[in-house]
DNA sequence: CAGTGGTCTAGACCACAGA
DNA sequence: CTGTGGTCTAGACCACTGC
């Protein structure tokens, strides 16, 4: 009849699996995991769940699984980059990094889409949408860090209150009920830093700037935000992980 | 008896599915796919396979799924753009948009780590390892495009014929048989341009570039290589999908 | 409410690595 | 040969969306 035991969901695993690589609970000086039964009974699931748990892990290079071999942790490399992938917003992983993300100078507008800067890296917009134009000029423990430029639909994401757009944006959104995130395209580029934000950064106009451009989807599918974060190329190195 | 009916392997259904995205066979004028139900009966899959693939093709940005309301399959930025998750190989992804990526100017030698440039930017490395040190000039279409500056784990990867030094080394080592390969960390940066490289670009010292450091292993975990790709910031732009 | 994707169970067989 | 992770089946229930 397969009744339901009631064992923990994977999202609930994904986090405990996390916290017990951390601590080393789950790992021993070789960096290797226990196997995939011992897992098993040791979170008490079935192998489905721990292996989309570890599928989840791995996606993160937390782990690695060596067929034949067996599942071993991996050094994060959160602590000296920007993550790419985890998607929780500058403000959160620089707080994580124990380092202080503070929001110097800010501008907020209404546009429309023809208005804008620029468009979505990908797809297209209505020219006639409603926007927010949103700038701001970011410091890292003290120092110069990004420039951003962002739009966000006025539509979709409602009135964005001061502590927003002092703090983090992400959270603005991510914390709204009735929005559910999806998605994002990520085009990165490098470019001459402008002269109208030369003075900003401590650096001469035409320095290398590196440029990473977002546009944000819900889970429906619908855009809801694009935007453009210069860095500071001396500050802003951003890291990922792929599998082959 | 759960006996196997002998159904198409996950691969081989990814494969399929994204030819059928392509050419339109599953998408209407929606870009709504089929249901799930309607998928499997049309792959002949069961639901745990199909979601497998669905999976797959979600997390290379091929397509979204939005719950309770469908799949959909959405617009891919290979051809503008280099994909940092498919990971084919510059020469094969240039290929593939129909564009020609020629090495016009190459050097291979041997040292040890110790005589590196630089190091892997995650992990460390025994500083006797054996290395190939591969520099490489490579155009675009005719344009200067990138340098690169790769070590390659001699005792791993054995001889590179000259073969793969004029193309593709990826391509080199992903069809050794006796190697497997696993993973790459990958840290994106910009800096200027160096003046001892500024004779290939069309740029002047101190010009951005966009520059890529890959750390690359093999499915044991064992790193084989490691190099720094230096494009030229007009050319090079870098695409990925994330899931929020 | 019906229909969609999301999660979970229990069990089988396949493929690779190393002793 | 044994143990590891990789793939697959068949079926159940959960959670969200829109009518």
């Amino acid at each position: 009849m397969a009744k339901r035991e009631s064992s923990i969901p994977v999202a609930t695993l994904v986090e405990r699996m996390i916290n017990d690589i951390h601590t080393g609970a789950i790992i021993d000086e070789k960096n290797k995991l226990p196997t995939e039964p011992e897992l098993m009974e040791r979170y008490a699931v079935t192998r489905y769940t721990l292996r989309q748990a570890l599928s989840r892990l791995s996606v993160l290079g937390y782990i690695y699984q060596a067929h034949g071999i067996g599942t071993f942790g991996r050094p994060r490399q959160d602590d000296n980059y920007v993550s790419v992938q985890n998607a929780v917003g500058l403000s959160t992983e620089m707080a994580r990094q124990g380092k202080q993300l503070t929001t110097t100078d800010y501008s907020i507008d209404e546009v429309t889409a023809a208005d804008a800067a620029f468009t979505p890296s990908a797809g297209k917009i209505d020219p006639a949408t409603r926007l927010w134009e949103i700038k701001r000029y970011r410091m890292l423990d003290g120092k110069p860090y990004t420039f951003e430029h962002s739009y966000y639909l006025r539509d979709i994401v409602g009135d964005v209150p001061e502590s927003a757009l002092k703090g983090s944006l992400f959270a603005f959104v991510a914390e709204n009920k009735t929005l559910t995130l999806g998605f994002q395209d990520k085009v990165m580029e490098a470019a001459p830093l402008a002269k109208e934000n030369a003075w900003f950064f401590d650096l001469a106009a035409g320095a290398p700037m590196l440029i990473m451009n977002d546009d944000s989807y819900l889970s429906s599918g619908q855009l809801f935000a694009f935007s453009k974060l210069s860095y500071d190329y001396r500050m802003g190195k951003f890291f990922m992980f792929t599998r082959l």
